[in-house]
This record gives structure tokens, C-alpha cells and sequence, in this order.
DNA sequence: TAGGATCGGACCGTT
DNA sequence: TCCGATCCTA
């Protein structure tokens, strides 16, 4: 017999999808679509599996129905076929995460089972390698090839495809994670694969373009994620009605023939074509390849589309059919059609009634779209409808390939034609007799991929980064001429002021880092000022580096920016430091020195914080041992002269105290350093704004400070916000610059943002912006969990086709393209465990930063200060520590070693003196030596960077990895998507500290920070349990939260609630 | 005297 | 939960 079928589907147990998908709307609307045979769709899931079997019975062979006792007796809507005339297939959807050859593999695959029994083994096999109960469509961390194994273990009678292929982020052979041949995916197992889904973005003559898919039957499916929208594509079969026949007819055996499929037009895909919605460059493949992929308008390379992928692959210059392959019918759904016809929308009552007069009429939708005789429709329906359908069925419509997140656009009539049509009703001729022909192989493909392979030939080298995210450099690059032109007229003010003090505060995202940079380009090549005497000083390594990246960019000569200064406060005092004292000194850690305090000062160990904390304070406010009248801080000053040892703290006051001791010593810097910027000025101290002063003295230097008192968060180390009005006290001369333009935030971010803080001027945003999520979730694994889903579903939205609304709430997230573009920030690094093991779940790629650096920790710790040794081998401290690891006084080994290069040295030390803690776990050492890479061979160097670096230096923006962050290290950073985590009464504002007192301002200003990190997204999440020191505790969301009004939230409302599973014994078993 | 087991306290942020 | 200090054993 004839049929359709429709092979892939949800259930409502899938992420995003209606309620709806039950068996008994499934039968339902099967019947009203006209499709025979239906995908059961996610039989992995156990409670779906349970439902199923409760629910059908066996109908055909393979095949199963519903139960008499759940069709619904009399039915309100119309019931075209003989109730239970559905067939069920048990189907599941599995999508497979995992690296190959290097490479981040995201695949869907389909396999169909033939009976119950091979779904439970199947289901079983998968539970052990993940989660399978909290999403009808798992992810797995699974090769392709070896789901392919496993589902032929259970049965040699699955049947398994290789799903939607084209789909850039998750299929066989999409752009952003496939391959580039199915072999490739399956490998040795290949053979086991007899068809591929083409999907909706893309229809046979785009598959045909490839030879090497000529062997497999392509077979189309909804994917739906709603009823409605079954059949939207869907395959034709005439053969036996059962798994078996169904099956053998795809594998193209005898008994049966596969008469094609139903397909949709891929040219509606948002990211058929390449091109620029903004700039309305909208390109097919041959185009793009013609200009190099770079766009007229505005010269960055353009978003590539599926076709191009397509292209890419192909292996032939023609789209023709090969003998023998079936045909396709190329179908816009009838709702849309209507609604073309009707102009009012697919859901409008106009449209629906319409609608249901023709599925009572016809019998159901795919009798009206393909079967249906005109003539005989021409006496019931509207002409225009019939007219409509003709030039639908015959493949003369209009269209418009989507590209860069815009929709294509299909359309039967053009607009005059409309206009006409509805001032006049009778119009058109009878309908023309349409012919079988009309059905067959519409082509839509309007370039010519011949040419296309000869250019890409041609140009092959050149294109390989064609695909490849456009590169902030290359842009930078472009922008920097004349310097200028990439600042609006305040933040040129800034720049272009020329001489004595200046400062500028202003908000978050307002440009007050690209002014700071543009500035010493600008003084450099505009005003020829001598990079050698400038200087500018960040807080942490990675700005600096950054600053550096930036100039060196802007800069004409390389000589230039090497003569620049660019450091943090720490590397200068250090610098200073050893540049006067001939004695080289160690740098040692807050550890090091509450050991020294309690091991050689005889501190009591309840006190060794407090002192610690003391001293630092003392040093911090410039106070000397002796002025400080406090005993342990002497005795502890003493040591580290008599130890050759600075502390952190020291790198500051003592160029202070040098300085002013020596004034032809400071006068040499003042003449050196003429000009001084300083970045995030909020966060300065004392000593480090005595520093400043000192080498910038009143009343007017070339001092240019900038920050924004609303980002002060390092209170804590004695930081305060007071420097800024300080500043204008003590240079009364100083020019003041604002700027009020956000580039980062949308108005949205910054509305809530000021909300939060409630001072400051509030800033302009580019865009109007998106609603704020808050989402409150049960306890800190399930906010993990979902900030890890949410992610991989917000990246999902790039897919194609994601009009299943529900999937977005609404909220098209397409210009998320990298996981770069996500971060995850948290109040403490402790918060990051969890979040990693989420990551590590979903395969998502993750970079973190904020917790302590690797290198600070042991075993690396211990090995560094060996490593120290043999550098400075007359060093005391460290001949001590040598003694207390080896375990005997120093020998002629130190000497060896430090004869070494630095990597050699550095294994060789691991080698002699840990080999137990590197034994099999060599990732950290690895780790160690990858950063010494960096250095070639520069031990000093090294060491220094190993000493004053934070984790937040290793962070790389373009990685493609989500970042994980504290707020403090996420300082200066932006993304277009945020999720700020723990956002509870205890953890922001922070609370739970006996030692320090809350500072509740203080982290207001940090959730302030954290908040406009966030170009358009941001998702605030909070849990009512913690794990915390070791016990759960209960949390209230935090009281900053409550500030934000009310029209700017979006309340996250859970959908997890609706799986039955969540509180029975199933997640023991499975989780 | 090295290295494992046990115990108890911290409890955040960083150069 | 985790880390380090201390205790304990071979
Ligand atoms: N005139 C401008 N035109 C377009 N984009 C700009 C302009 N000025 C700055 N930007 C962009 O705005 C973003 C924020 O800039 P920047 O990091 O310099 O801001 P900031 O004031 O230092 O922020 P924060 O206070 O959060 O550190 C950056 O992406 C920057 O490239």
C-alpha cells in the first residue's frame, strides 16, 4: 500500500516541546496531516518508553496503535480518518557530544527500533554512559560510531540514520561540528548506515550535488517539536505496511519502493545563504567565494550559510538527478499558505477555520497539498486557493533564500498579484490541468555550483578561514585609521587633551579602556611623544597584555610598543625594586608568609591571620615597622631582609619608602616615566595612590586616570573608591571627562544594572535589549544543570529553523554564535565545581578563572620554589626550602640543574623529587610546562610571571569556550550572554565570613559589575538549597535582586516540573 | 622518616 | 567539601 510516514519527532519529554506530544494528539493530528506511519520519538526516555507501552498496543508487525481505550469517543474537532488508524514506530533521537581527531563533534542521530525490547536494551546501554531520564533527546558523551555499535548490539534489526546532516552545530556533516564525510563519523560501521535525513534546511538537489551520498536513500522528517507541526516534511512508501517492509524498502531491497518525500523549502532557512542582514548583503555560495567572503558594506566577513557548507562538499557540478532516485515534492505547509492567501497570520481564526473546512472536505492536509484534483477542489475552495496550490504543486513559486538570521521567503503570489486579487475576486482562468511531471525535482538551486568548484579550486588557499568567526583583530586593524574615527566626540575629548592631569569617570561599557589606549597611540603617532617615556599601569596581567595586544596594533613599528610601559602596580614597584637594589629577592605568597609568621616568628596559630592581615594593612597605609610600634610586623620585617624576601605588600610601600628616600633616584623615574595612565583607578590603595603621587607629583603632571566608582570591589585590600575625589583635591588643575554612551549593555542590562546600585548617571545602551532572566532553582546541581542546558539550548537557537517558537521563548538568541560569547560568573570559586562537572556532562568546552592559580598550589608550589633554588642557589630562604623537600643540604645537583634550560629543568626537577605526585596525573605538570613555553627559556622571566599572575591571565577571549569566572576576575570583560550564579542572601552579598565584616555596598557594586558584563543577556539564577562547608543550607534570593523592576524580569519558571520522575525513584537509578 | 589515615576547622574576593 | 595539620605505623 501507499503511505506516508513521518519518522522523527518528540515527545514531551524533549526539552522545548509541547505538552501536546502525547500518543493521543499524535494520532490525532496524524490523521488530520494524512500520515500513516509515526515516529514514537524519544523511546531512550524511560518515562516516555512507559507511556508508550501503556498507551498502544501491537499492531502490524514493528507497528503499534492506540489503545481502544484512549481514543477519544466523541470528539469536538473533526476526525477525518477512522480513529486509531495511526501507526506508531518506536523511534529516538540521540544527540552525541564528543571530540574526534581534535575536534569538537556535535552529531543527532536517529535509530528506530523494532520492537519494545530493543528499545529497552538500548535504553538500558545508554543509561549507563549518561543521563538519559532528563531529556527525551540525550546527550551523550558518545562517539557516533560506537551509539551505532551499541544499538547494534541490542539488535542487528535497528535501523539508524544519521539525522538532519547538514545542520551546522549538531549533525554528520554540518559546518561547525560534522565531518566531512559520513565515513569519517562512522567509520568501520559506515555500512550500517543505508540512509540520511536530509532535514529542513536542506532538499534532495542540494544533497545531489554530493556523489558520495548517491548510495544512501534520503528520507525527510518533521523533527517536530509540536503536533502541528508533524509532516512538515515526511517520506512516501509503497510497501508493506511494518517495521520490516519499512525498513527493507529504505535499505532499497526488494518489495517495496520508496516513493520520496514530502520536503520543505530549505530556502526559508534563516542561514541558507551567506551574507549580512545588517549591511542587506545576501549572497549564494559562488558570490561569497567571488568577493572572498568579505562583505561590501562593511568589510567584515560575512555569515556563512548551509548551501555554502553544501558547496563545499560537493563533488559534482551538476544538481541533476541521478537515474533511478525518487522524486520530492517541495510543499509549504497549508496554514502558511492560507495565511499568504488571506494575509493574516497561520494562527489567525480566519485562517484555521479555512483551514478545517479543507481537512473535512479533502480528509486531511496531504490530501489537499498533493492529491488532491483542482478541479474537483475549484468547486469547494476559493480560486485563488486552487490557483495558489497549482503554482505550489508545479514549482512556480517565488522565493527569497534566507541568510545571516533572516528568514527566506516562500511565495505563491507576489504582492501586486494580492493587491489585485482582493479587489476582484475572479481573476484567474480555471485552473490549469497540472500534470504528473509538475511533481517532479523542482530545483531551487540558483548558482552555478560548477563554477563554484573551479573558483574554490583556484582560490583554495585562500579560503580556508572563510568559515572561520570573524577575528576582533583583523577588524581592529581595519578601524584604527585614522585613530580617531572609532571614538564618539566625548571619548575624543578625553584623548585629545593634551598635557597636565586629567581623569575620567564614567560607566561600565562606555569606552573608557579604548580611550585609555587610543590616548598613547595618539600621543605616540599624532604627537610623536617617545613610547619609552610612558607609562601605564593596570591591575592585573591579562589587562595589561591586553593593552599591549591593542597598542601593538595600533602602533606603526614593533620597536614602539616594546618601548611602551605597560604593567600592573606590582611589576612596577618590582621593577623599581630591583632595578636599585643589587640583592636579588624572592617574592613570596600570602601562604608563605602567615608560614613564616607562625614557623619562624612563633606567631600562635589562632592569631597568624589576624597579623597577616594586620601587616598588610600597616604596609598598605605606608606605616614602617618602627612607626607601627607592633612587634611581629618588625620581627617579621627583620626576617624577610635577613631571608632576602619580599611580600606582596612590599612591591608597593617599599618603592615608596625607596623613592622618598632617594630623591636623584626618583627624579631619574619622574624623567623616565613623563607621562602616566592609569586604568580602573577605583580599585587603587593608599600605598599604590602614594606611589602614583610620587612619581606624578601635583600639581601638574601628565597623569590621566580613569574608572568608575560604581566598580570599586577590592575594598578588601584596602582599595577605596576615595581616590577619585582625592584626585581632584590634590590636582585641583585636573581636567574631568565623562562619557555617557554604553557600546556594551542594551538598555535593558542598564536599567536593571542601575537599578541594583542606584547611583551614577544612568547610561544610553545601543539597543533596547531583551528581558532579564531570573530563575530560581531548587538547589545548586540543578542550577548547574540548567545553566549548562540553557546554554547548549541558547547556542541551539543558531539552528536552523528553530520556528518551533516555543524553543526561544520568543527570544531569538542567533547572534550567539561561539560558546565564547557565554560566561558564567560567580560569587566564589568554590561555586565553579559544580558548574564545571555541568559542563563536563554536556561536553560543553569551558576556560575558568578566578580560583587560585594552579601554580600557587602543591605539588607545583614546591617544585617552583626548587625551580627558585636552582636559579638563585645562594638564596637562604630558598636553600631552606630546598633542605626541607629534598630532604639533604644542597649539592652539586643544583648546579646541574640550573645548567638546564628552563622546560628540561623543569621536568628533570619533577622527575627527581615528584615523581609520586605526577605518577599517571601529569596534566598539571603539563600544564606548567605549556605556560613555560611562553617564556622561551627565560627562567627570571617566568618565575616572576609564575609569582605575580593570577588565573585570570591565562584567560583567552577567542577560545570558543565558555568562560567561567569570578565576578572580581571578570572585571574589564564583556559577553553577549551572562548567567551570574548564586545570587542569594548570604553569597551576594556575601555573609558567611566570622573573620571579615559584610561589606553590603561593596557587593552590590560587585553584582553591578557582574550585571553589566552583559552585552544583551544576562541570566541571574539563584537556588533554595546550597551546599555549603560541607552542609546544605537553605537560601533566600538575595535582596539585590529585589531592586530591579519589575517590567525588566523575565521569571524563569521551571518545565522540568511536567517529568513525572523527577521526585520517584527514577533519578537514583539513572543519576 | 616517609607516607597514609584521621581529624578538625574554614568558611570570599587578589596582586 | 576540601585542605592542611597531626597522629600513627612500618
Ligand atoms: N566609540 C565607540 N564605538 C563603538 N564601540 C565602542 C566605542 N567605544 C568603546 N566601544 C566598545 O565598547 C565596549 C566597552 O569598551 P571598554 O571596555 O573600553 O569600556 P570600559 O568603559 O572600559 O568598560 P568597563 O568599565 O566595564 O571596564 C568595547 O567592546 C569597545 O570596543
Amino acid at each position: 500500500m501507499k503511505f506516508i510516514a513521518d519518522l522523527h519527532i518528540h515527545s514531551h519529554y524533549s526539552i522545548a516541546t509541547s505538552k501536546q506530544l502525547i500518543p493521543e494528539y499524535l494520532d490525532y493530528w496524524a490523521r488530520i496531516k494524512g500520515i500513516t506511519v509515526v515516529g514514537s520519538g524519544d523511546f531512550t526516555h524511560p518515562g516516555w518508553l512507559k507511556e508508550l507501552k501503556e498507551k498502544l498496543e501491537p499492531a502490524e508487525e514493528g507497528l503499534f496503535r492506540l489503545k481502544e481505550q484512549f481514543r477519544p469517543q466523541a470528539h469536538s474537532l473533526p476526525l477525518p480518518a477512522p480513529t486509531g488508524q495511526t501507526r506508531f514506530m518506536l523511534t529516538a533521537e540521540i544527540s552525541n557530544i564528543y571530540k574526534k581527531d581534535g575536534r569538537l563533534r556535535k552529531v543527532h542521530n536517529l535509530i528506530f527500533a523494532p520492537d519494545f525490547e530493543t528499545a529497552e536494551k538500548i535504553q538500558s546501554a545508554l543509561a549507563q554512559i549518561g543521563n538519559i531520564a532528563s531529556d527525551g533527546r540525550p546527550i551523550l558523551g558518545l562517539d557516533s560510531r560506537d551509539l551505532l555499535e551499541i544499538a547494534l548490539n541490542c539488535s542487528e534489526r535497528i535501523f539508524f540514520v544519521p539525522a538532519h546532516i547538514w545542520t551546522p552545530w549538531f549533525s554528520a556533516l554540518g559546518a561547525k561540528s560534522g565531518f566531512d564525510s559520513i565515513e569519517a563519523c562512522y567509520g568501520d560501521l559506515s555500512d550500517h548506515i543505508y540512509a540520511v535525513e536530509t532535514g529542513l534546511s536542506s532538499d534532495p538537489p542540494m544533497n545531489r550535488m554530493c556523489g558520495f551520498l548517491d548510495k544512501y536513500t534520503l528520507i525527510s522528517n518533521s523533527d517536530a517539536h509540536s503536533p502541528e507541526k508533524l509532516g512538515r516534511e515526511a517520506n512516501l512508501f509503497e510497501c508493506g505496511l511494518s517495521y520490516s517492509d519499512i525498513t527493507e524498502t529504505l535499505k532499497g531491497r526488494d518489495g517495496g519502493r520508496f516513493l520520496g518525500t514530502v520536503e520543505f523549502f530549505p530556502q526559508e532557512g534563516k542561514y541558507h545563504y551567506d551574507g549580512h542582514r545588517k549591511c542587506k548583503v545576501c549572497w549564494d555560495p559562488l558570490q561569497t567565494l567571488q568577493n572572498d567572503g568579505r562583505c561590501p558594506v562593511c568589510g567584515k566577513m560575512v555569515t556563512v550559510g548551509v548551501m555554502h557548507r553544501v558547496a563545499r562538499l560537493a563533488d559534482r557540478d551538476h544538481t541533476e538527478m541521478p537515474d533511478g532516485q525518487p522524486p520530492f515534492y517541495s510543499l509549504i505547509p497549508l496554514k502558511e499558505l492560507l495565511s499568504e492567501l488571506y494575509r493574516s497570520g497561520p494562527a489567525s481564526k480566519k485562517v484555521s477555520e479555512a483551514y478545517l473546512q479543507l481537512i473535512k472536505k479533502t480528509g486531511s492536509e496531504f490530501n489537499v497539498l498533493l492529491h488532491w484534483p483542482l478541479d474537483e477542489l475549484s468547486r469547494v475552495a476559493n480560486e485563488l486557493l486552487v490557483e495558489g496550490l497549482r503554482r505550489m504543486r508545479s514549482g512556480q513559486v517565488r522565493l527569497s533564500e534566507g541568510y545571516d538570521g533572516e528568514f527566506g521567503r516562500i511565495r505563491v503570489f507576489d504582492e501586486k498579484e494580492l493587491r489585485s486579487i482582493s479587489s476582484q475576486t475572479k481573476l484567474f482562468a480555471p485552473a490549469v490541468k497540472e500534470t504528473e511531471t509538475a511533481y517532479n525535482g523542482m530545483r531551487h538551486i540558483r548558482f552555478d555550483i560548477a563554477e563554484y568548484r573551479r573558483l574554490f579550486e583556484r582560490k583554495r588557499p585562500k579560503q580556508l578561514d572563510l568559515v572561520e568567526v570573524l577575528n576582533e583583530k583583523k577588524e581592529a586593524q581595519r578601524k584604527t585609521h585614522p585613530l580617531l574615527a572609532p571614538l564618539n566626540r566625548e571619548q575624543r575629548a578625553a584623548v585629545e587633551y593634551e598635557s597636565g592631569p586629567a581623569r575620567i569617570t564614567a560607566g561600565p561599557g562606555t569606552g573608557k579602556t579604548r580611550v585609555l589606549t587610543t590616548k598613547i597611540a595618539w600621543l605616540i603617532k599624532v604627537k610623536k611623544q617617545e613610547p619609552c617615556h610612558i607609562l601605564a599601569v593596570t591591575f592585573t596581567n591579562r589587562a595589561a597584555r591586553e593593552m599591549r595586544e591593542r597598542l601593538q596594533i595600533m602602533l606603526d613599528s614593533p620597536e614602539q610598543s616594546q618601548a611602551l610601559t605597560v604593567t600592573t602596580f606590582h611589576a612596577l614597584g618590582f621593577r623599581l625594586l630591583q632595578e636599585r637594589i643589587e640583592e636579588t629577592r624572592v617574592i613570596i605568597d600570602e601562604t608563605e608568609k602567615q608560614r613564616i609568621l607562625l614557623r619562624e616568628l612563633d606567631c600562635p596559630v589562632e592569631e597568624v591571620k589576624e597579623q597577616a592581615a594586620r601587616i598588610t594593612r600597616f604596609k598598605q597605609t605606608l606605616t614602617g615597622p618602627e612607626k607601627s610600634g607592633h612587634a611581629l610586623y618588625q620581627s617579621y620585617q627583620r626576617f624577610l631582609d635577613a631571608q632576602r624576601l619580599y611580600d606582596m605588600d612590599d612591591l608597593i610601600s617599599r618603592p615608596v619608602f625607596m623613592l622618598r628616600e632617594s630623591p636623584d633616584f626618583l627624579e631619574q623615574i619622574r624623567e623616565r616615566y613623563r607621562r602616566i595612565l592609569v586604568d580602573e583607578f577605583q580599585d587603587i590603595n593608599e600605598a599604590q595612590y602614594q606611589l602614583l603621587r610620587l612619581l606624578a607629583p601635583p600639581p601638574r603632571p601628565d597623569l590621566f586616570v580613569i574608572g568608575d566608582p560604581n566598580q570599586a570591589i577590592y575594598g578588601f585590600r584596602g582599595a577605596s573608591a576615595q581616590f577619585i575625589p582625592r584626585f581632584a583635591e590634590d590636582y585641583p588643575q585636573a581636567a574631568a571627562f565623562t562619557l555617557h554612551q554604553s557600546y556594551r549593555c542594551s538598555q535593558s542590562v542598564l536599567r536593571a544594572s542601575h537599578n541594583v546600585v542606584a547611583s551614577g548617571p544612568m547610561l544610553k545602551g545601543l539597543q533596547e535589549g531583551v528581558k532579564i532572566t531570573i530563575a530560581p532553582q531548587s538547589s545548586d546541581k540543578s542550577e548547574a544543570e540548567f545553566i549548562a542546558r540553557r546554554i547548549e539550548q541558547m547556542l541551539g537557537g543558531v539552528r536552523f529553523f528553530s520556528i518551533d517558537s516555543e524553543v526561544s521563548d520568543g527570544q531569538s538568541s542567533e547572534e550567539l554564535q561561539s560558546l565564547g560569547d557565554f560566561a558564567v560568573l560567580v560569587r566564589t570559586s568554590r561555586q565553579m565545581r559544580l558548574i564545571e562537572k555541568a559542563f563536563a556532562d554536556h561536553s560543553i568546552p569551558w576556560q575558568s578563572a578566578g580560583d587560585e592559580l594552579l601554580f600557587h598550589k602543591e605539588p607545583l608550589r614546591s617544585l617552583l620554589d626548587i625551580l627558585r633554588f636552582t636559579d638563585q642557589p645562594d638564596h637562604p630562604y630558598l636553600r631552606k626550602k630546598w633542605t626541607s623537600l629534598v630532604g639533604q643540604e644542597p649539592s652539586a645537583m643544583v648546579g646541574e640543574l640550573g645548567a638546564l634550560p628552563l622546560k628540561e629543568r623543569i621536568t628533570r626537577i619533577a622527575a627527581l623529587f615528584f615523581a609520586r605526585e605526577f605518577d599517571g596525573k601529569t596534566d598539571r605538570l603539563e600544564a606548567l610546562l605549556q605556560f613555560a613555553g611562553d617564556f622561551s627559556g627565560d627562567v627570571k622571566e617566568f618565575l616572576q610571571a609564575v609569582t605575580l599572575g593570577s588565573s585570570i591571565d591565562a584567560y583567552q577571549p577567542d577560545s570558543d569556550r565558555v568562560a567561567l569566572l569570578t565576578l572580581h576576575a571578570a572585571k574589564g570583560l564583556e559577553f553577549k550572554c551572562v548567567f551570574i550564579a548564586g545570587c542569594e542572601d548570604g553569597l551576594l552579598p556575601y555573609a558567611l565570613s566570622g573573620t571579615s565584616p559584610a561589606d553590603t555596598e561593596e557587593e552590590r557594586r560587585l553584582l553591578y559589575v557582574g550585571m553589566t558584563r552583559a552585552q544583551k543577556y544576562l541570566i541571574l539564577t539563584h537556588s533554595r538549597r546550597r551546599f555549603l562547608m560541607g552542609r546544605s543550607l537553605r537560601m533566600r534570593r538575595s535582596p539585590f535582586l529585589d531592586a530591579i523592576e519589575k517590567e525588566l524580569i523575565d521569571l524563569y519558571k521551571s518545565t522540568y516540573t511536567k517529568s513525572p520522575s523527577k521526585d520517584t525513584g527514577q533519578l537514583n537509578l539513572f543519576g
